[in-house]
DNA sequence: ATTATATGAAACCAAAAGGTGTTATGTCAA
DNA sequence: TTGACATAACACCTTTTGGTTTCATATAAT
């Protein structure tokens, strides 16, 4: 039950390689949109454009500080993440155990 | 150690959801071009360009019997996924977490 | 009050993504 | 050998994505 819906697919936000980027460093620290740019050879526009869409699929938060915005990291729908590629762990060391799963539970679709 | 290179983010290979339908129906069974295309709305030719992101991210292989082509689940490079995802694990509970580890752990960038 | 700083918002653009349909090639089966 | 089937290879199209620049607004500091 995340506090706001997510409107953007998480797996969509994380496949760029900059957004990604602003996770890891909002991980380290939160912080303003202008320091989070000075990071990135692209323009602040550019950040704030990548921010939303984090922002639309809950993985960060904001609050106005005076003039400044700081963002937040909000990992919780990341646990999504985490339960889709732990079913693919089975699969990780022998092909035997795929079969072993399909009968035992018989999931078809999610 | 890949066997082959791996040309395509994993990230993206992943964020597109026929691609991940994909993985799904091929962690059930190994299956052909054809097979595969049945379960989606889209065209066979739109199907085989997924398959072939899938390919380049190294998430799945063929082999040809004979006018059919057999893909299957090569679910290794979901490695790298599953530890950037742990990373994140210990964000989730609660934020004190977060200083406690960048104090441990120097690790500013990967 | 004025100026510098931080962000917001809009218009625009090129390239990539995701899809289509058509035609060609290789293989199996009658 | 002929027809059906499975895939391959193109050419093409539309929408989305990731970026830009420019202009406006709000707050801080002098």
């Amino acid at each position: 039950m995340p506090t706001e819906a997510q409107k953007t697919d998480i797996f969509q936000a994380l496949a760029d390689p900059t957004r990604r980027g602003v996770l890891h460093l909002l991980s380290k620290k939160d912080q303003s949109i202008a320091e989070l740019s000075s990071h990135f050879d692209i323009s602040r526009t550019a950040v704030v454009k990548h921010l939303n869409v984090l922002n639309e699929a809950g993985l960060v938060r904001s609050e106005k500080n005076g003039r400044e915005k700081i963002y937040y990291l909000q990992p919780e729908p990341l646990k999504e993440l985490k339960e889709w590629v732990s079913y693919y762990e089975q699969f990780w060391y022998n092909k035997l155990t795929k079969l072993k799963y399909s009968v035992e539970n018989d999931t078809l679709n999610k």
